[in-house]
DNA sequence: AGCACGCCGACT
DNA sequence: GTCGGCGTGCTC
């Protein structure tokens, strides 16, 4: 009998809580079901059953679990052992890794309740006046929460106020549950079964002939069904788009019982309705590469798909998935947020149809539920194509996982914990599934590379463009020689400016590149060089035009731009920077016949507005589109004559042991979107720097040499992939304490530490954020050294760490393999 | 993470 | 003087 369940928590405690199982939730009660648990004080919380046993616990007494929601396990052992996998390699708590796994619509937690006691017995004039409000709201409202009668108050602390007003029998608490997860409804309409009669059914004709719009209601609803009277439904809204269907009509109809109404549960997710086609057959470069890829699999459990860009490597990924299906496993395709667009899913769809689920940020609670819980089913789906969050779902028997676009550093999660990536942790589960898993990038990462030719991971390139589409021609525009010549117009060199010009002539589509990082537009003082910064962050406020507010990128405070210098009083404010809005502006100067379309953050926020852009720029809407990174992902368009990069020494100075890397990646990747079927396409990459080595590399399309440059400094200066990093960040309000804590922790680091190094601390270049100041210490640890005694250590000196004044007020963030 | 307990500054 | 802020510790 087991009458003890360990249950494990979404929050960021350690380890799982022992509760009893009462006698009657025995059979219930199960591995991998949610269970409600009382946590705390009064708060009820969802758990998972980590393991169910008969040890009663010694220290305590167990409480009893409250309820068991599942008639099944929604986690399996797969997913279980992989979390805790995760939380011990990324050093943080496995409650955190659940939350992060889990849709939150799965996780129910309570809120109290404030109610109004029934049996009143005081006089309400007896009241303080703070008590009467909240007895006043209650009145009206009856049910409050905590944060309502904080709100009412204007205060925070409101829990003794309303432990006093308990005490005297004013008011109540109780617990409320709420079930997140709603299945979306819809009304379904029928003809009424005793009409289904044709004896009844010209009768209820006869009976309409002085209601002409029932009548004509009723006759379309009869055609529609034909013979099926009985069985046929259809949806109200949609039977109210047909002609001669008016509301009123039906709704007398269904007053009169004539016409039925039911409301029918149905998913949210769009079933793909449309036929599905055979895949497209495979060129002799992909039909090659597709059984090499086959033939490494025999050798290794992963391989790397080196294929430049626009070689096709969807479709081999495509004949890949089909055979895992053929022998019954499951695939995960992974790519990141931003390259899941419609263009690709549809790509899939166009194939595998309702095999496919789909998964990202982008969907709602609700639909996340949904897809989790068809994956489950007997016959739901197949197929996964997501972003790295779809690496939690209940798979239980994976063939294959595709990471796509491998190189992209957002696969890794950079805040909450767990900061994981999920090219790294696609491994560890496919090591978990007995899957194959398949690395596939135009640009691979140095650390992939390296696996690769160092017989790891098995290698397979792709060299030659599908359909003939031939590889751009990148030119170099030196900014700081045309500055000089002063041919330079405006942010555009007159090798980029003519380009345009030629390209706009020839109606073909431009896309202009500009870094995220770039500067954003700031104000400046003319006269006495004053910026306005934000006051609780170590950066410089982005000037937006359309609201004329001045934010802060970091904290998201806003204000209003002034006329005059806050600092000095003149009215001589102007603005630096640029960003992808100011480009945008510069273009309607100089080509103001152009139709230019922007996509950024700010303009891809919602869903619609992102494929609307994309809509627009395929239709040939718009002539030109000034982007950041989100145009060089998974958009193929075909008639891009000009890839505009007008800022490369951005990237290039980053100061980050990968900007080197990731500016190749960008500049390639931004680049293999010019070209056309039969035109070659060109890229003009503006900057100081035109003899810089990476620059060379991008122009000659030689990866070789940027991975060979790029894999010695990692050698000589102690990087991966010959070094693990683990990188620690202190945080805290007052300056003097991060300073003092850092250099303690990174002191007490170096002592314990004798195969590791220890950098630091520093502060990073934005040294405060919200009003906490930051200090980085990071940890390399040689790849032959046993990595675990390490992190134990480090964990070691964490908890003294936490435990020591005045420090342990710092917080401290841990960040394995950082990005 | 929430929530309770305990210690200090600005108000009646 | 107290009320309400916030720092600290615990949760099966």
């Amino acid at each position: 009998m087991n009458s003890f369940a360990d249950v494990l928590l979404p929050l960021p405690i350690k380890g799982s809580f022992t509760y009893s199982i009462p006698e009657a939730l025995q059979y219930q009660a199960a591995v991998g079901k949610r269970v409600v648990v009382p946590f705390g004080k009064s708060r009820l919380y969802t758990g998972i059953v980590r393991a169910v046993h008969d040890n009663a616990p010694e220290k305590y007494s167990a409480k009893d679990i409250a309820l068991v929601l599942d008639d099944h396990a929604i986690v399996n052992y797969f997913q279980m052992e992989f979390w805790e996998w995760m939380a011990a390699y990324y050093m943080c708590n496995v409650g955190e890794v659940m939350q992060a796994a889990l849709p939150s619509a799965f996780l129910i937690s309570s809120e109290t309740r404030i109610v109004l006691n029934d049996d009143l017995k005081i006089d309400p004039s007896s009241f303080t006046d703070r008590e009467y409000l909240v007895f006043e709201a209650l009145s009206l409202k009856n049910v409050l929460s905590y944060k309502d009668v904080a709100d009412i108050l204007g205060i925070k602390t409101i829990h003794p106020l309303l432990k006093d007003m308990f005490d005297k029998g004013i008011i109540g608490f109780y617990e409320e549950l709420r079930e997140s997860y709603k299945a979306k409804t819809e009304t379904f309409i029928a003809l009424a079964a005793t009409y289904c009669d044709a004896k009844q059914l010209s009768a209820a004709f006869a009976s309409l002939t002085k209601a002409a719009k029932q009548e004509d209601v009723l006759m379309q609803l009869v055609s529609l069904a034909g013979k099926n009277l009985e069985s046929f439904t259809i949806s109200k809204k949609k039977f109210l788009k047909i002609e001669g269907v008016s509301v009123s009509g039906l709704q007398a109809l269904i007053g009169k019982n004539i016409i039925v109404e039911e409301q029918r549960e149905i998913g949210r997710l769009n079933a793909y309705d449309e036929a599905t086609h055979d895949a497209k057959g495979l060129n002799d470069d992909q039909r090659r590469a597709h059984s090499e890829i086959q033939e490494q699999f025999q050798k290794h459990e992963v391989v790397l798909l080196h294929g430049v860009t626009g070689s096709g490597k969807t479709e081999i990924y495509i004949h890949l998935i089909e055979e895992q299906i053929k022998l019954g496993k499951q695939v995960l395709y992974l790519l990141p947020e931003i390259a899941l667009t419609t263009q690709i899913i549809r790509r899939l769809q166009h194939v595998l149809g309702d095999e496919v689920g789909i998964y990202h940020s982008r969907y709602s609670m609700n639909e996340r539920v949904e897809v989790w819980n068809k994956l489950q089913k007997k016959g739901g789906y197949q197929v996964v194509l997501g972003a790295r969050s779809a690496l939690f779902l209940p798979f239980d028997n994976l063939g294959l996982i595709i990471v796509d676009e491998e190189h992209e550093s957002s696969f890794k999660q950079q805040e909450p914990a767990p900061r994981y990536h999920a090219r790294d942790m696609a491994v560890v589960l496919g090591n978990k599934h007995k899957a194959k898993v398949l690395l596939g990038s135009a640009t691979p990462s140095v650390d992939s590379y390296h696996n690769a030719i160092h017989e790891k991971y098995g290698l397979v390139k792709l060299e030659k463009r599908h359909g003939g589409i031939m590889m751009p021609e990148i030119f170099c525009a030196d900014v700081q020689e045309e500055k000089r010549k002063k041919k330079m117009k405006s942010i555009f060199s007159s090798l980029l400016l003519s380009n345009m010009e030629t390209a706009l002539e020839n109606r073909e589509q431009i896309i202009l590149f500009q870094n995220r990082r770039g500067f954003a537009p700031m104000l400046e003082c003319n006269l006495c060089g004053h910026t306005p910064k934000c006051n609780k962050c170590d950066v410089s406020l982005t000037y937006h035009k359309a609201l004329n507010l001045l934010k802060c990128h970091y904290c998201g405070y806003a204000e209003k731009k002034a006329i005059s210098c806050a600092a000095c009083g003149s009215v001589e404010v102007a603005l630096v920077g640029f960003g992808t809005q100011k480009i945008e502006e510069e273009i309607a100067l100089v080509f103001p016949k152009a139709k230019v379309g922007r996509m950024d953050w700010d303009t891809t926020r919602t869903k619609n507005a992102y494929q609307q852009i994309i809509g627009d720029f395929e239709d040939k809407s718009i002539d030109i589109l000034v982007g950041t990174q989100m145009v060089s992902k998974g958009l193929d368009f075909d008639n891009v004559a000009l890839v505009g990069v007008l800022n490369a020494d951005q990237m290039l100075n980053f100061p980050d042991f990968r900007a080197h890397e990731r500016a190749y990646q960008m500049m390639s990747q931004v680049s293999g979107r010019a070209g056309r079927k039969n035109k070659r396409g060109k890229v003009v990459i503006q900057t100081y720097s035109p003899d810089h080595n990476i620059i060379r590399y991008v122009i000659d399309s030689n990866y070789e040499a940027l991975y060979h440059s790029e894999i010695l400094l990692r050698r000589n200066f102690k990087y991966p992939p010959f070094y693990r990093l683990v990188g620690i960040t202190v945080k805290h309000q007052s300056l003097d304490l991060v300073n003092a804590a850092a250099a303690y922790f990174a002191g007490i680091l170096k002592e314990s530490l004798d195969e590791a190094e220890v950098l630091g601390p520093e502060f990073p270049s934005i040294a405060r954020i919200r009003g906490e100041y930051i200090k980085n210490i990071l940890v390399k640890i040689p790849r032959n050294a046993t990595t675990n005694k390490t992190k134990n250590t480090i964990l070691f000196k964490i908890e003294l760490f936490q435990i020591t004044e005045p420090f342990k007020k710092c917080r401290l963030i841990i960040d394995v393999d950082p990005v």
